[in-house]
RNA sequence: GGGCCCGUAGUCUAGUGGCUAUGACGUCGCCCUUACAAGGCGGAGGUCGCCGGUUCGAUUCCGGCCGGGCCCACCA
């Protein structure tokens, strides 16, 4: 017997290794700058780098390079770069972890300093993870360069950032306002509706007695905020509750602190809620800012600034939030004015970042106007194409909920700093030209003198942006856009934006809009929209269920070719999250074998040339796979592997493993000379044709091995090939259903009389369309007499 | 309270107004048949969530319900 040309007897994943630190070293997908090929670009997620990567991103990489590498054989030149997040809370709050101090109450040099070290130790796990996956980003350095990594926090990038904050201003777009907005007294800092989220948690519903002045008589009041009951400026009930009618316009003393309030009626009191009774206080929540706006009513300010509560709270004076809240029910408790206490169950806003409440507070903030442009957002949102469609509706519902205009800066240290100087006399903001990095609160003002006051002084501006002020940026920075050598002016818009449904609020909006208002268009084509792994029962990953799949877990375990599968294979991520599961994975690995086998069987034979004339058993199975060629064409551009990569599976293993090569077998072999040359190259002509397609189809979801496949078979880069067109068409008499049924009565048969598949059939009936393909049926069959019927 | 999505064998999944509902994993039985036992062959497993309607005919279209997930909203 010949030796196979594939050597290895199955695929590992120590010949992946070979292969992506190859690709590392040779970078053959660098983006190509002086390519006439239409570019395709693709706005990668940047993953933040000091948190581990979570095997979705993993997935969600993977199905991304999938598009990244049909787009390359499909004739495009693919922008596929990595960007790496280093910017904002997450960096900052590890640090204060770490080195155990508050960023804001040390000097800001140290604090960057901090920062800077949890950043050199964050190792680039997230890189070599992707690398070993296959992945095909343009490069693994990083640098300024179309393709190459980027970081966020790079002078280059924190350039461009404070450039289009520079434009925006000169737009008119940008404003500063003293507000109530929500605030993180963790963070310390200001932060957006976008970046709130609602938590159930367990909170005490208080009901507290107040005495009403006029009559003399107590009344109660439900509230989960007691300790806010030094700003109540007014008590409400509903006009339609009749218990309370005649309250109203009486006079409430509140308790503890002695002051007058006025008790009236007003709709926004629900009389099923608590006692019906309801007090106002500064603030609650938002819809008490807006009460008290709308009653023209005086806010008192009962929590400052550091999440304390501040003198007007009177005793709790000092005391963190959740400390006043006990004190004053423990006060309460004493003078006996609480009633009683339910537990309950209330959605209370809390910062996305560090998980703290959230708290009502005015501060002086940029904002980025948004509200006027909804309009324009919506137009934006039904010009894209969505994948899967559905995900339009949530960007929708997101721009439809949006009520105040974007507040963009924030109250911390490790971020891109926000590029305004102050006249010390006059306080003019003084503006520097883009196109280069500046810190304001260290270094001097760009101007001389004050173009308005002639003044000599200025302080620079301490506040930084809001991360997503950064990131809403990067299809303009992965573009090249206001940057020498960019191709954003040949290009003007990203082809594909593929990200988290969870994100679109954040991310998507944010991108969509910053850019609408740099360039008066959307800035992308397609926007794929991904779910989520989750583990094997369907829980969502956490730390604290500890049910979390590590990817290096898993990439040792089975190499990345079978993750690669199964992500395809698995199911349509557009909708529906993927369980995790390791049986699953496991029996992708066992396609990559399959795969691997029928490769090495076919490297035994000797490459010939394409006969004259082709037998129908092989016309037949290159018909077979054209139907793959076309759909694979057709659902690749859809971003669809899902489909293709079952049918390419069950294509491997059935229609050409079990019923083609079994019956084709023979004639390549040729060992007893009972088939002409020719009948016996058409076999082996077909056999590699057929492998050299299927190597094809193959490629983008696997790309390793169907790299070493056909570079050891055909002595080329399967990436660098063209995808297959379809092939002419050819008739075939029989059909395949047809033909596999056949087979499988003949063994079935065999089986039923209990002798072995090579023993001799002495009669058999076949129906009559299969005349063609006789000698390969009885010489696989060993058929000694065939009836045709 | 409003909106969106989902519901097909133990698990995952394809699919369509019409043949006996697709395929995989798992499971059971038999088999080392010379590429492959990480294999081959064969079998079991389903009222396509429930109830109505449209239709000659519904898993598919429509309405309602139940179950699961997500998003939004002023429940103190």
């Amino acid at each position: 017997m010949k030796e196979p040309k594939l050597k290895e007897k199955r695929w590992s994943k120590d010949i992946e290794k070979e292969i992506y630190l190859k690709w590392k070293e040779e970078e053959p997908y660098k983006f190509d700058l002086q390519s006439e090929n239409p570019v395709f670009s693709i706005d990668t997620p940047p993953p933040y780098v000091n948190m581990p990567v979570h095997i979705g991103h993993v997935t969600t990489y993977i199905l991304m390079d999938m598009m990244a590498r049909s787009r390359r054989m499909l004739g495009y030149n693919v922008l596929f770069p990595l960007g790496l997040d280093r910017n904002g809370l997450p960096i900052e709050m590890e640090a204060e972890k770490r080195f155990k101090v508050s960023l804001t109450k040390i000097s800001r040099k140290e604090a960057l300093k901090l920062c800077r070290k949890i950043l050199e130790e964050a190792s680039l796990a997230s890189v070599e993870s992707f690398l070993k996956c296959g992945i095909s980003f343009n490069s693994w350095k990083i640098g300024p360069g179309i393709g190459e990594i980027y970081l966020t926090d790079s002078d280059e990038y924190r350039a461009l950032t404070q450039a289009t904050f520079i434009e925006l201003w000169r737009k008119g777009l940008i404003y500063e306002a003293e507000r109530v907005n929500n605030f993180c007294p963790g963070c310390g800092t200001t932060i957006a509706d976008a970046e709130v989220v609602y938590e159930e948690k367990l909170t005490l519903f208080n009901y507290i007695k107040f005495k009403v002045k006029e009559t003399g008589e107590d009344i109660v009041i439900g509230t989960t905020r007691p300790e806010l009951l030094c700003s109540c400026a007014i008590i409400l009930f509903n006009p339609s509750d009749d218990r309370y009618k005649h309250l109203e316009g009486k006079t409430a003393i509140v308790p503890l602190y002695e002051k007058e309030v006025l008790i009236k009626a007003h709709p926004i009191a629900d009389p099923e809620k608590g006692t019906g009774l309801v007090m106002m206080c500064s603030f609650g929540d938002l819809t008490d800012v807006r009460f008290f706006r709308e009653m023209g009513l005086k806010p008192i300010i009962a929590i400052d600034s550091d999440g304390r509560m501040n003198e007007n709270s009177g005793f709790l004076f000092g005391l963190s939030v959740e400390e006043a809240r006990e004190k004053i029910i423990e006060e309460l408790k004493n003078k006996g004015l609480l009633v009683k206490q339910e537990k309950v169950m209330h959605r209370t806003p809390v910062c996305e970042r560090s998980g703290h409440p959230i708290e009502f507070i005015a501060l002086k903030e940029f904002y980025l106007k948004q509200v006027e442009f909804k309009e324009d957002m919506l137009e934006l949102a039904n010009q894209l194409n969505f994948f899967a469609p559905q995900s339009r509706q949530i960007l929708i519902d997101w721009i439809n909920s949006v009520s105040i205009d974007w507040p963009i800066s924030r109250r911390r240290v490790y971020a891109t700093e926000i590029p305004l100087w102050y006249c010390k006399s006059c306080g003019e903001a003084i503006l520097p030209e883009p196109g280069k990095y500046y810190q304001p609160w260290n270094e001097p003002a760009p101007v001389e003198k004050c173009p308005k006051c002639g003044g000599k002084e200025f302080v620079g501006e301490e506040r930084v942006f809001d991360t997503w002020f950064d990131s809403s940026i990067t299809p303009l920075y992965i573009l090249g856009w206001h940057r020498p050598g960019g191709i954003f002016d040949r290009v003007k818009r990203c082809s594909l934006r593929p990200q988290g449904k969870e994100i679109i609020r954040t991310w998507l909006y944010y991108t969509l809009l910053k850019c609408y208002l740099l360039t008066g268009e959307r800035i992308f084509d397609d926007v794929w929209v991904n779910f989520h792994i989750v583990d094997e029962k369907g829980y969502k990953m956490s730390k604290s269920k500890g049910n979390v799949i590590k990817p290096e877990e898993l990439l040792d375990r089975f190499g990345a070719e079978p993750i690669r599968l199964w992500a395809a294979v698995e199911g349509d991520i557009t909708k529906t999250d993927f369980k995790c599961s390791f049986e699953r994975i496991g029996g992708a690995a066992k396609t990559i074998t399959k795969l691997w086998n029928v490769a090495r069987f076919i490297s035994i034979f000797d490459k010939c040339d394409k006969p004259e004339k082709l037998c129908m058993l092989d016309k037949w199975i290159l018909q077979e796979l054209n139907k793959l060629i076309k759909l694979a064409r057709k659902s690749y551009g859809k971003y669809d592997f899902h489909v293709p990569a079952i049918k390419l599976r069950h294509f491997l293993w059935e229609t050409f493993a079990s019923h083609y090569v079994e019956l084709v077998k023979r004639r390549a072999y040729n060992s007893e000379g009972e088939f002409s040359q020719a009948e016996q190259r058409s076999a082996i002509w077909t056999l590699y044709e057929c492998l050299r397609l299927m190597l094809l189809l193959f490629a983008p979801i696997l790309p390793m091995i169907s790299y070493r496949i056909y570079s050891v078979l055909f002595g080329k880069d399967v990436h660098k090939e063209s995808f297959p067109s379809e092939l002419p068409k050819e008739e075939i008499p029989f059909s395949t259903e047809q033909l596999i049924e056949l087979n499988k009565n003949i063994w079935k048969k065999k089986k039923d009389a209990g002798i072995s598949l090579k023993d001799p059939l002495n009669k058999f009936e076949i129906p009559k369309e299969f005349k063609e393909i006789e000698k390969d049926l009885t010489s696989c069959h060993n058929l000694r007499e065939v009836v045709w019927v």
